[in-house]
DNA sequence: ATCTAATATGTCAATAATGACATATTAAAG
DNA sequence: CTTTAATATGTCATTATTGACATATTAGAT
């Protein structure tokens, strides 16, 4: 099985969740689109590792609810265990700034406007997220046990917060060194 | 022509490389092996971005060095110029702490030790980059300025060291909170 | 009225990326 | 003496990922 067959599974242990809503909360751990995430669900179903009941929406079109069975759990808690693969990051911007002194210094303040655009939107939706986590929970954050379901998110969210402000402190220094 | 063929051009601008030696120097912008890389540079090398030279060598394997031509520098200006993809990043870390809660504090503290390792060594890395760095330049490396080949893999190298600080800062701020 | 975006699930062809196989040399470590 | 790691280039089957196609509803914007 591979890791976002895992990846899945990790979300459906806070709660139940459709494909849909699957595909939108694993964003920031992976990138992967629905057409990768369906099929895996199906497979995740055959394995027993997952179960779903259908719900009828009458505003919406209907949904898949995807609840993590007991063998699901007993997978998961195998995998933690196994060697963890390096993080993978592509980024296609950095490959442009690093020949940048092919271009003039417009297109160059131009690439890092649009990057940083994109990396305030993200620090915009962590924030979101952060504030919804408080409204949540009923104790204080910083008193989640590793215990607590809510802990990983909790930890995810701070680290995606701060690499999200070490790109933004980048972006800064290199729009003034461009002047 | 996919991203990392500009990547490979990109890294090329700078000066003569082998397909080894890009493999190694693109991995902190791109993580691809030696097998995605030989092929994509017989393509180059077929569109007439890119030219060779075979180099005999005695004490370890022939080699073939690597060129940007015209064509490859006029291609690669205008690729900085087009959308840039947003930056893919996939961690099989992240999907595992998100589900810490299911295994005890041992486990998670020795996932946590493990990719302290991975950043530590990532670090050492970059910052052997910055003194190298620091050597070959004959000024001050603050005073490189945008037409300067020097600046882009000089930004990014600072890029980068800001992002591991802020991985290792989290490692830290996560092993206080288990104790 | 019409278009766009969000919700919701799915398939499938094309492309990208990995891991294994293949070969050859040298240096260092056990 | 033997194994391992680094250098160096390549191919190829398998797997992972993307982007396009397909369908249906509702809400909001133009």
């Amino acid at each position: 099985m591979n890791t976002l067959s895992y990846g899945l599974l990790s979300l459906l242990t806070k709660h139940s969740r459709t494909g849909y809503e699957l595909m939108q909360h694993i964003q920031p751990f992976w990138q992967a689109k629905h057409s990768q995430i369906y099929p895996l669900l199906a497979l995740l179903e055959q394995k027993g590792y997952v179960a779903f009941v259908h719900v009828p929406q009458s505003d919406k079109p209907d949904k898949k609810v995807y609840s993590i069975t007991d063998l699901g759990k007993e997978a998961i808690r195998h995998w933690i265990k196994e060697p963890t693969d390096d993080p993978v990051f592509r980024d296609e911007l950095a490959l442009k700034v690093y020949c940048i002194s092919l271009v003039d210094k417009e297109h160059a303040l131009k690439l890092l406007a649009d990057r940083k655009v994109y990396y305030v939107k993200k620090k915009e939706r962590f924030n979101q997220l952060f504030d919804k986590f408080k409204e949540e929970s009923g104790k204080d954050l910083e008193d989640l046990e590793i215990t607590d379901l809510q802990f990983g998110p909790y930890v995810l969210v701070r680290k995606a917060m701060m690499k999200v402000d070490a790109d933004l402190t980048w972006c800064e220094w290199m729009k003034k060194k461009l002047h």
